[in-house]
DNA sequence: TGGAAAGCTATCCGC
DNA sequence: TAGCTTTCCA
């Protein structure tokens, strides 16, 4: 067969390997989306039938571009592949056996804002001091119970965890548990770890269930093996439990991920799960130089726990790793991007041959200044995905509660969005009245009569009304008719097209796209169903890569190491190697914690296919101030004779007042080759006092006026705005908005009924 | 009720 | 610093 002409010895035997268990430990750079691809291909041509695979992947992106390249190869067949992340191919499972534990099958996907605000109105309820029992922390505690399968009732009554709770004096963390799951099943909702731990339940409590589906998946595949937390390991034994045709593949070296529960140990020990174990390493990196190999080898060499393996590389030696040295933090940006300019030209690249990877977001800003001075093209990656966007989640929350009306997130979110009168002491009351009837909160909505006075019955009632009939319209127009209706019935298009503010703009414009993008979906001619309530299923589970338009612009990548996995780049910068940011300073009290930063720091290195360069500063704002940074432990990890050390750093005129030695000298002694260049202390530059920030001081005779006969031209003072110019008057008689015009401050909209102005006489 | 000032807090972010 | 939430005041 040709298509295994082109894969070396140990990639082949892993292709061919289909039957029994299989691990593929896969290096980076060393060709493993090939194997997979080209094993299910093979599995395909082999006899397998399609519909009998199953492949689970990290990113819906991973599962998407598989599945592309193996339509490549296989043809329309690929379509029949169950492949996707946990998440989305178990949702698509909970929803089809939902009654069985109780659920609607259109139960609601809550995403991490939805669970916080469930916690946020558990604890205020609770009157809990919301510092020891912070929203993440108690999130994360629920999470991680989950995702390690422990039960609220097991959670209770589970005296180890009762007396950590007790030690770290929050007590009360087993019945917020309670409550929290006792509301998203009101609800009709399932957050995130839920799809997990659901399908452990439904796979545990009903043998006929999980019996079909060992059948069903005869050959499983899992990505990213070692990203897997325990609910997503059990999931996949008991799933392959029958066949035992299980190959998973991963890296132990790029396990960066534990900090939201991945457990590194099931790579560690899935030889222990299965003795007759057939194990595939590939080691060969095709990616990155040798330089580039050898130093990430140096790298995670510093780790005690990992699997035996040796990456190596027959590409050139490469250049060395350049290390860049800066005095400040906008000054490595400055470095950073005069260097790119530089290799760039010399070299004849492009913009996208390069990439700046960072630890934490908030590190893209002095980048981004340097670039934008040169006027070079970038584009960050990351941040606030398109599905967190407020005017998307509105809109989107119009639609949950149209599918399911428990849903209480979409509830409170659009009750009185866009404004009609239901405010917060209504919903409050609407709240109380269900908890009190043991009804959910839409019941009070529907008959509001029976449980709410009469004057805000009537605008409850009004929305009761608009929603039912949302759902009515739902049963029959397609997604894109439906969507559209809601959009401008619901008032919200209207009140985004009023607003015409940049941001306004901006956000009536993301609505039109989320629309088109509906619109789409209505058209697509590969499904049958193209109901809003189908297009509905999927959209919690989307994410930023989800919405890639011009990813073929040349322009420079900058983005978190994280969301740098699975990527290359032929020249890659990784900033900041300093000391509390990389390793970052929470990561400091452990070792294993030490062991994922080292890892990530490996990931890192390994993006790069021609030339890594690496940069610190020796100063860097934090939180508003400027600190003094030494480099990171990591640099003195590396054998010293794959560096190559640039520290012709300038001195900064812009700051020449203070004074930096340039110790230039100082590396050349081995043992210290990153001492610091002993910035003096600096501190942060005065503030200067804001004309803002002075208060007017009014005239002494300062008396408000009788403002019912105000016009136009006017000239008034304000007790603290001081002296101004009436620009406009509108609305009617109690509720005339002034615009007024100030010297001091610029202009300003007020209410006439409140502001105290005095008119000035000329 | 709503806009603005004051106050608070700060990894990594997949699903 | 910057972005978000809470509080305050008209």
């Amino acid at each position: 067969m040709d298509y295994l002409a082109g894969l070396n010895p140990e990639q082949r035997g892993a292709v061919q390997h289909i039957n029994g268990p299989v691990m593929i430990i896969a290096g980076a750079g060393s060709g493993k989306t090939r194997v997979i691809t080209y094993r299910v291909a093979h599995l395909i041509r082999s006899g397998v039938d399609s519909f009998n695979i199953l492949v689970l992947t990290f990113t819906n992106k991973a599962a998407r571009e598989m599945r592309e390249r193996i339509t490549n190869l296989v043809g329309p067949e690929a379509k029949n592949i169950w492949m996707g992340t946990f998440h989305s191919v178990f949702a698509k499972i909970l929803r089809v056996e939902a009654d069985k534990i109780g659920y609607p099958s259109n139960f609601t996907i809550y995403d991490t804002d939805d669970s916080k605000s469930v916690i946020r109105a558990i604890l205020k309820e609770m009157s809990l001091d919301d510092k020891l029992y912070s929203v993440n922390f108690v999130l994360n505690r629920i999470s991680a119970a989950k995702n390690n399968l422990v039960s609220w009732m097991e959670y209770q009554k589970n005296d180890q965890i009762q007396a950590d709770d007790i030690s770290s004096n929050r007590p009360q963390m087993g019945v917020i548990y309670q409550t929290y799951v006792q509301r998203c099943f009101r609800a009709g909702a399932m957050d995130f770890d839920d799809l997990l731990f659901k399908t452990n339940e439904l796979l545990k409590q009903y043998p006929e269930v999980l019996n079909k589906y060992q059948h069903k998946f005869k050959y499983l595949m899992v990505d990213e093996y070692q990203d897997t937390n325990f609910s997503q390991y059990l999931i996949v034994k008991k799933l392959a439990a029958v066949n035992e045709n299980i190959c998973v593949v991963g890296d132990d070296a790029q396990s960066i991920y534990a900090f939201r529960g991945a457990n590194i140990q099931n790579i560690l020990n899935f030889e222990k799960d299965y003795p007759d174990l057939k194990v595939f390493k590939l080691e060969q990196n095709y990616r990155s130089t040798q330089n580039i190999v050898n130093v990430a080898n140096s790298i995670i060499a510093n780790n005690k726990d990992q699997l035996k393996k040796n990456v190596f590389s027959e590409k050139d030696q490469g250049d060395k790793i350049k290390v860049l040295r800066a005095f400040s933090d906008n000054e490595e940006g400055k470095s950073v991007a005069e260097d790119i300019m530089q290799q760039r030209s010399s070299k004849g690249m492009k913009w996208s041959d390069f990439a700046i990877l960072y630890r934490t977001n908030a590190q893209s800003r002095s980048m981004e200044e340097a670039l934008r001075k040169l006027g070079m093209p970038y584009k960050i990656y990351g941040g606030l995905s398109f599905y967190q966007r407020k005017e998307i989640k509105d809109l989107i929350a119009y639609f949950r509660l149209t599918f399911n009306p428990n849903d209480e997130e979409a509830l409170k979110r659009v009750i009185n969005y866009p404004r009609r009168g239901i405010g917060d002491t209504t919903i409050d009351k609407i709240i109380v009245a269900a908890d009190q009837h043991g009804i959910t909160p839409w019941e009070v909505i529907i008959s509001p009569e029976r449980y709410l006075e009469g004057r805000v019955s009537g605008s409850v009632n009004a929305f009761a009304t608009m929603i039912q009939s949302f759902q009515v319209l739902t049963k029959t127009q397609t997604a894109y008719e439906a969507a559209l209706y809601i959009a401008q019935h619901s008032g919200l298009l209207k009140d985004l097209y009023e607003d015409k503010s940049v941001e306004g703009l901006n956000r009536y414009e993301n609505i039109q796209e989320l629309l088109n993008g509906i619109k789409e979906f209505s058209e697509r001619e590969d499904i049958e169903e193209k109901g809003l309530d189908v297009f509905m299923q999927d959209v919690a589970l989307l994410t930023n890569d989800d919405k890639d338009k011009d990813k073929d612009a040349d322009t420079i990548s900058l983005m978190t190491i994280h969301s740098s996995k699975g990527l290359e780049f032929p020249h890659v910068y990784v900033v900041g190697l300093e000391e509390n940011l990389f390793p970052s300073q929470m990561s400091l009290n452990s070792r294993s914690d030490l062991e994922e930063e080292r890892r990530l720091f490996y990931v890192a290195v390994t993006r790069a296919e021609h030339k890594l360069t690496i940069s610190y500063a020796t100063s860097r704002f934090k939180f508003g101030t400027l600190i003094n940074c030494e480099p990171s432990r990591f640099l003195d990890e590396i054998d010293a004779k794959y560096l190559e050390l640039d520290f012709t750093a300038r001195k900064e005129p812009s700051v020449g007042s203070l004074n930096y030695d340039d110790e230039r000298t100082s590396w050349s002694r081995n043992d210290d080759k990153f001492s610091k260049p002993k910035p003096k202390t600096v501190s942060a530059p005065p503030k200067t006092t804001s004309i803002l920030a002075k208060a007017h001081v009014p005239s002494a005779n300062f008396k408000p006026s009788d403002t019912s006969n105000l016009q136009v031209g006017m000239e008034v003072e304000h007790e603290r705005f001081g002296f101004g110019k009436v620009i406009s008057l509108e609305g009617n008689k109690p509720d005339i908005k002034a615009t007024i015009f100030f010297k001091e401050i610029g202009q300003k909209q007020l209410l006439l009924k409140f502001a105290k102005l005095s008119i000035v006489n000329l």
